[in-house]
DNA sequence: GTCAACATTTTTGTATACAATATGGATGTT
DNA sequence: AACATCCATATTGTATACAAAAATGTTGAC
């Protein structure tokens, strides 16, 4: 049980930015900070470090920290790494699966199947983190393994929009079985084009969502 | 020109840690830091936590910060992850890669071939970085690239060594050409391929190189 | 001699004080 | 009125002071 209020406020101020609290270019005032979490500026200037750090915000010396929200352009260049990413755990992960695993991903689709059929898509959202996980984690190398977790945990406010979209779930539900059936076989390639073809879909369905929500605010 | 001491810190920091001034495990001391750079432990500490962002170090609450040389378990597996992440450059930069970056990296290529004529094995190191740089960058995707300059940089101590092997740099001289050739004739997969196994040999030589070592040492 | 409980000392984490720089506005000039 | 200059203010960056917790050393019992 740490209690150090810095990494605390590290994650409020990360939950607060990735829920659209603030907008891109907002300055991270750190008296007010300090004053919104009742502590002193030293634990929110450690905060701040570790959001520049992870590339959540942007510091100018001397003029203070500052959100950076990802534009359509970065978006779409960080899904498409997803993408990438996803595919090379997927080739790897191909050749280097237990049969645990493998049963693992089996039950995940399962309960994915009846999310779908509730139409639960917080829990067709949870099945779907795990599923991913697995993946991640078979690919054998744990440092690639923690390099797609960060990602993936960068873009989950983004991946979790699209599945809001009418069959989207259902269409992402054939997907994993497709990759599924791939990594049974150990085909290592058929892995990989069905892994980046998932998550460039859903690239491909939040780029919709955008332009949508353009043409609307229009 | 920036003068904040925690920056400049934190890069010299690192550079003591690249070269091999602290063992793994070392505890990176504030006071005795502070002594050293003629500073407050206010910018020391926001120097550790840059580090501690960064992977290179690690920090236990109330404990302190500790620094962590990777394994060679961990390094096999940061040289796979930029084998895989140098493929997907490699084969988005097939679809989209420049003329103009097409002849830099035959200018590259030719610069190294003097360098390995005269072995001259900074002025290939140089070129060698300039090659990949502009691969990553002819990917099309700023995000991705950045994500591959940040592992570069960080195996580049382990790279480098691997080049003094007697042969390395002709041989990886050959392989420049080939991706090269690839590159040119848009060919994806075989983009892919090439960087994959260059820097995969690249992986292998330095593994060779440990296991030499830890024998030796015996 | 070993081990446990307590006191002392270090060290981290946080608060506050101070220094240095940037920002915004008032003032004066053309 | 537009613009430059200078000053007051606000904010960042650093130093120091204090609080809390961990590491260390000492003492005493068995």
């Amino acid at each position: 049980m740490t209690l150090r209020h810095a990494d605390r406020i590290a994650d409020a101020l990360e939950e607060l930015i990735f829920t659209g609290q603030f907008d891109d270019g907002d300055r991270l005032d750190e008296i007010s900070l300090a004053n919104h979490f009742g502590v002193s500026r030293t634990p929110i200037r450690e905060a701040l470090q570790r959001l520049v750090a992870s590339g959540i915000a942007e510091q100018l010396p001397r003029r203070g920290v500052f959100v950076r929200q990802p534009g359509p352009v970065e978006l779409m260049e960080m899904f498409e790494t997803m993408a990438e990413i996803e595919a090379v755990c997927g080739r790897l992960a191909a050749r280097r699966i237990s049969e645990d695993a493998l049963s693992d991903l089996e039950q995940s689709n399962a309960r994915c199947r009846d999310a779908v059929a509730k139409g639960d898509s917080d829990a067709y959202y949870r099945e779907n983190e795990r599923f991913h996980h697995t993946i991640y984690a078979q690919s054998g190398n744990s440092y690639l393994a923690s390099q797609a977790q960060r990602l993936h945990r960068r873009l989950q406010p983004f991946r979790r929009l699209q599945l809001r979209l009418r069959g989207r779930m259902a269409q992402s539900m054939a997907e994993h079985e497709d990759i599924v059936e791939a990594l049974t076989a150990g085909n290592d390639e058929r892995a990989a084009t069905a892994l980046r073809d998932h998550v460039g879909i859903q690239g491909e369905k939040f780029r919709h969502l955008m332009t949508e929500l353009r043409t609307a605010a229009q």
